[in-house]
Order: structure tokens, then C-alpha cells, then sequence
DNA sequence: GCGGAATATGTCGCTATGCAATATGTCGTC
DNA sequence: GACGACATATTGCATAGCGACATATTCCGC
């Protein structure tokens, strides 16, 4: 895991803290705007997801005033933000390689 | 699997193949040097990707003249390169969207 | 105030995938 | 003939995604 290929899941979840801190289904909705409808998370997959981030420390939970139970919110680390900076650049430059690649020949 | 998000060593053997047909030991190394040394497939991920691309027919094997044993070519089919350029026009977008998600803020 | 949709969080079990390890073999060269 | 580069393949493990299931709350219309 010391390259670090993000999965498209895990990718939308970040860029979708990325504009502000979120619960978990605000971020459900907020991932399949995000793409169009093309991607639809299922609850397994995004609390699995949550889970994973949060021991690696790339989110952390915020604390709500009141609300003792449901709806906790998560929000990127300063070092999860850094992280997911360095996966975008990659993502660019890989999608600069594919660009020239694929269309090349018929 | 119906909207098919691509892995990316999937798409990088794939890409590979998009400039020509290679045989699986130059898909390793060409993957190796298109990703800047970042992306080295183990042989089972590569094997094992290439029998499920060639199973959903995105790849073809090539008939060598001779070559009895060893080296044989894979290339794409036209339905894999028309699949393949689906999903760089997709990530074109998804890496659009992450680049201003992810500016935003320090 | 009743019911249903939307909001909200979570677990379980299956399957698929990636990968290290292991195995085998060829070819060229020192 | 030994070693490194080339070449293909399988096995076994760990993990991740996802559908299905389980619950609870809130809000709105009737």
C-alpha cells in the first residue's frame, strides 16, 4: 500500500469532504451527483470505506453539539487533504498518458 | 458491473495494449515505464487480468507463426478499444471534477 | 395521528481482485 | 555451465466492494 492507487470509491468519498464536512449519507448523495448517477454507493461499501480512512487518518469524526445518536459527521485531515491532492495530480497525469494512448489508431 | 469502473492495473494493461500488441512479459515492463516506475504488476495480477479480458472478449489472443511454446500476442478488439476509450473519456470527467474539489481550500 | 418516503447508520456474507510466492522454461553470454 | 533477462503460469492469502438485511428517526401529507 505504499503507492497508493485509490479505488473510485474511496476517491469520491474524499473529493466529495473535500468541499466541506458531511455525514455518511449526505455523502451517498452528494457522490452520485457528483458522477452523474453513474456511481451509486452501497452503505457496506461507504461505511466500510469510512472505517478504513478513519484508522489511516485521512478523516476524522467530528463531534456534534447535541445529536447522541446518528448523523456524525467526518471531515479530511490536514494530512488526508494533502494526500488526496498527490492522488489528483497522479490521476491527471495518468489520464494524460491514457489520452494520448487510446486515441492513437482507430 | 454494469457501469464498470476500470482498476487501474486493468487499465494500464489495457492502455498498454491500445499502442500495440504485446505479449504479457512487455505489458509488465511497458506498464512499469508508462506509470514512471510507480505501477509494477506482479505476474498474477497480470495473468489473472488477462484471462478475465479475454473471457469479456476486450483482448484477443494472436496466432504466433511459429512460436510453439512461450510468447504469445494479445491485442484489443474493437469492441475493447471502443470500451477503452469509454472509460479515458470517463476519467477525463471524474478527473475534471476531482481538480476542483479538491483545490478548493488550503 | 397514521403511514410512507426520505434521511440516517450499520452488519453480514459472497465474490472478485490484486499480489507475493513459487514453479518452470528459454536464450544469450561470460 | 551458471547467471541474468526474458517469458508464462498457478496458488493461497488478504482485502475491498456490494447486495441484502436490519433499524431508527424525521418530516410531510392526508
Amino acid at each position: 500500500m505504499q503507492t497508493l492507487p485509490l479505488t473510485e470509491p474511496v476517491l469520491l468519498i474524499l473529493l466529495s469532504l473535500a468541499g466541506r464536512p458531511r455525514h455518511g449519507y449526505s455523502i451517498l448523495k452528494d457522490v452520485e451527483r457528483m458522477s452523474d448517477g453513474r456511481v451509486v454507493l452501497s452503505t457496506g461499501t461507504l461505511y466500510g470505506a469510512l472505517r478504513r480512512l478513519l484508522d489511516d487518518e485521512w478523516i476524522e469524526r467530528m463531534e456534534e453539539k447535541e445529536g447522541p445518536r446518528g448523523r456524525q459527521a467526518y471531515r479530511l485531515t490536514p494530512n488526508g487533504r494533502r494526500k488526496l491532492q498527490l492522488e489528483v495530480a497522479r490521476m491527471k497525469q495518468l489520464t494524460r498518458v491514457a489520452s494520448l494512448r487510446a486515441v492513437k489508431e482507430s
